[in-house]
DNA sequence: GTGGTCTAGACCACA
DNA sequence: GTGGTCTAGACCACA
């Protein structure tokens, strides 16, 4: 895994956790890669690793058992699809207040997701 | 003017001075306004302003003429549009991108996009 | 039973054996159920159970007869409300150093026990 | 500063802060001692003071400007009080629920409160 | 000067 | 083995 250093890196590892939970990777009752063996994976330190497990335990989006491990919260089956129907509709949302900050209105946002698209092939 | 503490001070002046040449409050061949009295009127250390204004210049939205000012740059009737443009698109990709990131596919990104515009009215 | 999380695990075991004698159901002389059993009923490592009996021994509230198993400590019919004595006590007196820590007297500590007794009925 | 090593050294400077606030040492709009000097002056690594800050940020009871320090948020004169009212209020209600699972009556509580606060002086 | 992130690595309680 | 805390110290963006 490359990370942006724009973008702590415990962000970052935060949000390759939600892709796997998106993915279907990783679901409710999984444990998580350990501390040390994420940390070995990704060669980046412990501490930000265990930083990035807390921030996700805040989220609610996982669960530390003392001495045990850290584990997805949740119930089985529907953690994925929850997960990316909330992240999508906060990043819509952030989204579409930017663009109004911007001063552009609701239907020139579609026009421009559509050249943005066009333009991404 | 009220600033989100989760981002640079100086990049929101920034989009406060783009924000001004897409109102049409500033237009090409303006002079932008002094440091001193912006600091004043956003009540900003004028270091702050200062860089902002550095950054501006660096897009080459601005230019700086020396004992003059800061004065927008390019053609008198375009560079709202234009600049409207630009931000349109680029904050479209980055959108963009940060959906495929979380496994969102293009045809879902616009059924987002109609979520979030309804919840916001 | 259910654990709180933010308590070690094998503390909330020594609370459970001590309540069991308080509330009668554990008296002096009885045995403890054993490490296997306990740890079966509890859904829990066997070694965290041998840690909270360590625990109870070291406080002699247990004691442990060498291949007999481990037995409840004291007199038949005081044990259960000496121990509510004791436990009553530490509790109350560390309560009151914490308050007294948040700057809050005597005086008005029994004003916050009232208000908070009010508030969980 | 003493620590009471039993008790993760970040929480003591929290309960430091809320104890200055409490006692009007601190109001709101104070700024709180930079990092690096409250790490000095507790003779303690600045990450700690760190992760305490960020921690009495995330209670919002601390607001932190960028590249300007901390301060304590919320209205100028109420602060103390209210914190005060607030901490009494969970500290005694958590001490009510450990004195129920122990298997003391609302009447008995209050008759170890007495003597606790007897046996103090 | 101010806080934020990260590394390297130690030591600890817990299961 | 597992996560939690802490030190020592570097480097960074921001005001």
């Amino acid at each position: 895994m490359e990370f942006d250093k724009n973008v702590p890196i415990y962000i970052q590892i935060m949000d390759e956790i939600k892709h796997r939970i998106i993915a279907g990777a990783l679901k409710a009752g999984d444990k998580v890669p350990s501390v040390r063996d994420l940390a070995e994976e990704l060669k980046v330190n412990p501490n930000t690793i265990v930083r990035a497990y807390q921030e996700l335990e805040r989220e609610r989006l996982t669960e530390t058992k003392r001495g045990m491990g850290t584990f997805i919260r949740g119930e089985k089956e529907l953690q994925g699809d929850k997960l990316k129907e909330e992240i999508g509709l906060s990043v819509a949302k952030a989204f579409i207040q930017k663009m109004h900050d911007a001063g552009i209105k609701d239907d020139e946002i579609v026009l421009f997701i559509k050249k943005a698209i066009d333009e991404e092939n």
